[in-house]
DNA sequence: TGGGCTGTTGAGAATGGCTCTCAGAATGGT
DNA sequence: ACCATTCTGAGAGCCATTCTCAACAGCCCA
């Protein structure tokens, strides 16, 4: 009995002519049952206690093939570790608090200029870019009371 | 005799307490030579022929440092691969060819809006950023024949 | 100028994330 | 159901990077 969230899955897995194993099911699931990135690793244990034999190198195989298929994004992080979070739609970027360490989305549609003037003043075409802004929330900036605008 | 050019250097990688050292000012010159993006591993044997007793380890040691002092930067590359470049300036961000490694700066005009966006509707203080666009430079883009627009 | 404290280096081994290999198993079109 | 094709499991292999540690070299101070 599959549930409706596995079904629309299941047909983004196949999208790309991909065949739908459970294994891509597993790790689909388990990746968009989180809202916070997830390494390989840490996705392969929170998976293997109920399926053993899964195999880490299906879980990179898997992971790979939903980055490409736009399931998912990788991100990088300290040490030279990809990370992955599910995408349902676009992909985004963040503003990270320094202080709580809280993260929002980035409203998108604020980026659109800088990439089309990328692409008129510098004839760059942007393929992937690494977008991220440290600061303050509004919350903790309200606690800091700071007074600072943007610079 | 130094030149003016190393005297520069040898000051900004002792201004945080750090030694100066004959291996730190090859590794600074051997950076700064370049326009484009270099990984220890080319930088290594860039300058392995001059100086046969430098380490890689020490490579990557005083590209580390280079970094941390605000000299380098260091950017991303496939296959879990860091690549270096060196900056003049505080705080450029970058446009990175992924076809010939070369970096050109981004026009900082282009972000202002997306800084004052980012305030307005988030109500977010920016403090820092990172911000690296990966793509093809104009040059690569024609050799391929590319024709797409910007997403 | 000459210790000496301490940061730095060289060399190679160790680490660890990721990918490859390949035989066997599963998928999906016909 | 058949079969070409694609996937998977298991572990070995790869390779960028980091660690270790003894020897060395800056730099501070008298």
């Amino acid at each position: 009995m599959p549930t409706k969230h596995a079904q629309r899955l299941a047909t983004r897995i196949t999208s790309r002519g991909r065949r739908l194993t459970d294994q891509r099911l597993i790790v689909a699931e388990a990746l968009a049952a989180g809202k916070e990135a997830v390494s390989a690793q840490e996705l392969y244990e929170r998976v293997r206690s109920r399926n053993p034999r899964l195999a880490l190198a299906t879980v990179y195989r898997a992971l790979e093939a939903q980055v490409e298929s736009g399931m998912a994004r990788r991100l990088e992080r300290r040490g030279h570790v990809s990370a992955y979070i599910a995408c349902d739609v676009e992909h985004h970027h963040h503003l990270v608090c320094v202080r709580c360490q809280k993260v929002e989305d980035l409203d998108e549609t604020i980026l659109k200029p800088v990439l089309r003037g990328i692409n008129d003043r510098h004839g760059f075409a942007v393929e992937h870019e690494r977008l991220d802004f440290y600061g303050l929330c509004a919350a903790c900036r309200r606690a800091a009371g700071s007074t600072d605008s943007v610079r």
